[in-house]
RNA sequence: GGUUCCGUAGCUCAGUUGGAUAGAGCAACAGCCUUCUAAGCUGUGGGUCGCGCGUUCGAAUCGCGCCGGAAUCACCA
């Protein structure tokens, strides 16, 4: 048992016998102790004080004698003010040691075949642009959540939700149509997101010179907007989709499927894949039906221009459209359908949705619409709210092209580990393809550390020149941790030196030591937390202060010259464990982790 | 204007359900490779935790009010 679980179970039993009143879990408060003191555990002890019904030092006395004398493993105590400070025997921390040491994925709940099951929606394109920096903190944060809700025992479903349909995809196709001369991915060597996102702009540029043409005929600007020719053609492009016009909708499929191979490519490399996708041209329909159904058991209105609404006035909200007048869809309609598409495809107990703040009314008005409709599950959907990347300079602007491309930003952190690798004169002994499998997981590690150590809540600034950092808290320094314990392992091997089974129980930790311990000895307890948190960052600034604590360990002590066979089997076997944690720990945040680096 | 979120060192960020003298990294400066990988380690400087009031044994953390920033309040997605 954990030795802050048995505190807590002796100290409910004692404190009664003590002082004849019983206590609640919650004023049992124990924490870690302190640098500057000496001790592991603490337990605070002025909640304790109307029941002891004496002074903190007394209580603190009080308790430390009886702890000490009830538990084997406490084997000091010592009170400072209203603080008692337990230390805890090396002998419980080697013991979890040699429990721990043998599994490869230590800290992992054990899948249980009826935990409940949770789908997780993200990364959500849209089909006329390739994927962008804000993409990229979506799918890393998307993507580890998964990873660490099925490490916390649940069973999990990823899924992504393609935005295929809509004005904005008709003007890459409509600007292809007029101007692309039959280019595709392969004649212009090009990723296909990145061919119809070029298209897009292409369309963009055209209709602003329309509309500035208009202007200086005497326009208002609302109204060139409308009337811009292109504008109007692509408006019939769309009608022409929507009724299921042969040729637009090759066009669409075509130019689609480029797009979906582009992305394809961008995943692969981020290391992110799913188990289902919808597509909203998919369930846009289910949603209508449904909304009408409402409509007719009266718990919308209809307009008198024929557009649908629900009044959520008593809800704190607003009227919002769930309808056009036209009959045709809004965003949310086409929620309202997939969320029933899914229920039904997979019973999830719980509904995640990675999707960035700019969404949360939507997403509250999503909420109280499904439970007006009488789904009892819609309390059963979260949205995982991140804040938005920024850069140094401020905002991304498509306009002003300062948006951050996916793919380029990958090949750029490779290109910096690949550089800053050569500098350094590493890896020379490696052949070109392993070279190369190692400037990837390094570039992307760094990335992608750089992007998940941020609390998802908090807005961020992405920093170039700071993200291919490799240094201090950055993915690579951890990656080196590992690399360093790995060639510690080879260097054993060498000398024929095993790595043991079991450490024995009688040797006494120095301070380095007992602090790994103590660090991979919670790491079961911060999987649990950051699964229901949805919090990826609690575990990359867990495994941070793992590999920080382990390099000073490795800087202090020597592992494979120490004379003591015991205290060096112990190291050894720490250290096996300082990798796995981290090697499991990192994989959770979707990074590898090299041998050599 | 209403609602929601954020505000901690020059910069980027940590800081469990309120706990002891608020921590890391980057940047700056000064050291440490004959020894398991120096992408490492050590040290120095750097703070009115946006401001004020309150709650209490105790507040960066909780409540209220300001100030500053962001998002949102579309028949856009």
């Amino acid at each position: 048992m954990k030795i802050e679980k048995l505190i807590s179970q002796v100290l409910i039993k004692g404190i009664p016998e003590l002082y004849g009143q019983p206590v609640s879990q919650e004023m049992i408060q124990l924490q870690k102790t302190n640098k500057e003191f000496e001790g592991d555990i603490t337990l605070v002890v002025f909640p304790l004080l109307k029941i002891s019904g004496k002074s903190p030092e007394a209580t603190g006395q009080d308790l430390g004698v009886y702890l000490e004398n009830n538990i084997e493993d406490i084997i000091k105590f010592i009170v400072y003010k209203g603080f008692l400070n337990m230390v805890v025997s090396d002998r419980y921390y080697l013991e979890f040691m040699n429990r721990v040491c043998r599994y490869n994925e230590y800290g992992f709940s054990a899948k249980d075949t009826d935990a409940e099951t949770v789908m997780v929606e993200f990364s959500s394109p849209n089909t006329n642009k390739p994927l962008h920096l804000g993409h990229i903190r979506n799918n890393l944060l998307g993507n580890s959540v998964c990873n660490i809700i099925k490490a916390a025992g649940k069973k999990v479903v990823r899924t992504n939700l393609v935005n295929d349909r809509g004005i904005h995809i008709c003007k890459s196709m409509l600007a292809w149509q007029k101007w692309g001369n039959g280019e595709t991915p392969e004649s212009a060597g090009k990723k296909g997101d990145h061919l119809v996102g070029d298209y897009y702009v292409m369309f963009d540029q055209q209709c602003k010179l329309q509309v500035a043409d208009l202007i200086s005929q005497g326009k208002s600007r609302d109204e060139a907007e409308k009337t811009a020719p292109l504008m109007l053609e692509v408006q019939e492009m769309l009608r022409k989709w929507e009724s299921g016009d042969a040729e637009v909708y090759a066009l669409w499929k075509t130019m689609n499927d480029w797009v979906y191979e582009g992305f394809e490519e961008t995943y692969r490399r981020l290391g992110i894949g799913f188990d289902k996708i919808y597509y909203e041209s998919d369930t846009y329909l289910v949603g209508r039906d449904t909304v009408l159904e409402g409509l007719k058991n009266g718990l919308f209105y209809r307009h008198k221009d024929g557009s649908v609404w629900v009044d959520l006035k008593t809800e704190g909200l607003d009227e919002k459209v769930l309808l056009r007048a036209d009959g045709t869809s809004v965003y949310i309609t086409q929620d309202i359908g997939t969320a029933q598409e899914r229920k039904n495809d997979f019973h999830p107990d719980r509904m995640v949705y990675v999707v960035g703040n700019e969404q949360n009314y939507h997403f509250k008005v999503l909420r109280l619409v499904l439970d007006k409709l009488g789904f009892s599950w819609a309390k059963t959907l979260y949205h995982l709210s991140y804040g938005m990347v920024e850069l140094p300079e401020g905002k991304m602007k498509s306009r002003e092209g300062t948006v951050v491309d996916a793919d380029d930003l990958m090949d750029e952190m490779i290109k910096t580990a690949r550089e800053m690798s050569y500098d350094l004169g590493k890896l020379e002994k490696l052949s070109p393809e392993e070279k190369e499998d190692t400037f990837t997981m390094i570039g992307l590690g760094a990335l992608k550390y750089y992007i998940l150590k941020v609390d998802p809540v908090k807005n961020m600034t992405f920093n170039p020149r700071e993200s291919i950092d490799f240094d201090g808290n950055t993915g690579p320094f951890i990656q080196y941790t590992h690399a360093r314990i790995k060639s510690v392992f080879r260097k054993a091997e060498e000398n024929n030196i095993k790595l043991p089974e079991q450490a024995i129980l009688t040797i006494a930790l120095n301070e380095k030591e007992k602090n790994i311990m103590k660090i991979t000895h919670d790491f079961p307890e911060i999987i649990i937390n950051s699964a229901e948190t949805y919090n990826p960052s609690l575990i990359a600034n867990f495994i941070y202060d793992l590999a920080k604590e382990y390099n000073q360990f490795y800087h202090d002590f020597s592992i494979l010259k120490e004379p003591d066979p015991e205290v060096r089997a112990m190291r050894l076997m720490l250290s096996d464990l300082t990798a796995k944690v981290i090697n499991s720990g990192m994989g959770l945040l979707g990074i590898q982790v090299p041998d050599r680096m």
